[in-house]
DNA sequence: TCCAAACCCTTGGATGTCCTAGTATATTGC
DNA sequence: GCAATATACTAGGACATCCAAGGGTTTGGA
């Protein structure tokens, strides 16, 4: 890790875009460039944290999100869907879980066009335990207080409903 | 764009947290994913209105980094620190905006171990033109309330303070 | 019935990020 | 003054994301 900055470079940001006179759209700018560098430092913490289990944050949530289907399955478009990534992303963490036998491609019963992913034993039992180490040593540990969590939650989740993500 | 999903995956992944026990991590949880998710949005959005300029985000922050500084050049150790991205990743966005005569690489006067980045008179015409379109179709319709962007300024200041970015 | 349109997955290419290692230049300490 | 250490940038490799395009499967309307 680098020391600290003496300085908020976003805050310098701000107050760069007021100086030029564009101060009614300087605090959308820092709160997208803020949510940018926290995502960046996030995503640090949980890849370091998934690292001794050959993972990446893309294909735990993978893992993850087949253990909580009843079958252990979900055809890969669903997943896309469901993981709000592109089918091309999928493909690729499926051809390295598969790769590392933590699941498995099969056909769909009646759809030939689909293809099932499944949990594989091994592949259960890795989400199990990285999602143990996840839960202790990052989420645990945010570093948001219990009100701003609530509050992001909130924030965050009429944004995703504003941008279409779900419509509920 | 896919069609809105009939519910949020997020809220599903936090419920599915608390039914398997780990009720006490699970909102954090969620706020982190939900920033994970918001940031892949917002992304979208600032790539797409960027596009026409034949630059990405990563180029367009350190041009618009450079057209801030006085002199319109910066060390490119600098630029890694203010804009809290691998050195690696400076070189290569300054590889791509030098092809496109955006930027010149320069000897440091003294420090022979250091390179200046430097703006041209057509990068930094480019910036400014980049940034009046940011302005406008993204940062003006963030989607996001005006009391909650104050609120995500105050709450990932301090999450990214709390992470050593800066002291301040 | 049958062909066009829609859908699903994969391949190939462009970008960005990080890490590790290597080269060159400065700085420090003896 | 010189060797050891620190700093700055770049090269190569691993991954992830997206887009565009291609091949196989279903569906639906003429």
């Amino acid at each position: 890790m680098n020391a600290p900055l003496p300085r908020d470079p976003i805050a310098d940001a701000q107050r760069n875009w007021e100086r030029h006179g564009w101060g009614d759209v300087a605090a959308p700018m820092a709160a997208v460039t803020a949510i940018m560098r926290t995502q960046q430092i996030l995503l640090a913490r949980i890849e370091g944290a998934l690292k001794p289990f050959g993972l990446t944050f893309a294909r735990y949530e993978l893992l993850a999100l087949l253990s909580f289907a009843r079958s252990g399955a979900l055809p890969m478009n669903k997943a896309s869907a469901l993981l709000q990534v592109h089918p091309t992303s999928v493909t690729n963490a499926v051809d390295r879980l598969e790769k590392a036998g933590l699941v498995v491609r099969s056909p769909h019963p009646t759809d030939g066009r689909t293809t099932l992913i499944e949990l594989t034993a091994e592949g259960r039992t890795l989400a199990k335990s990285a999602t143990a180490v996840l839960n202790t040593e990052v989420f645990s540990q945010s570093g948001f207080a219990d009100r701003d969590v609530d509050q992001l939650i909130r924030i965050l989740g009429d944004f995703r409903r504003g941008a279409g993500d779900f419509s509920e």
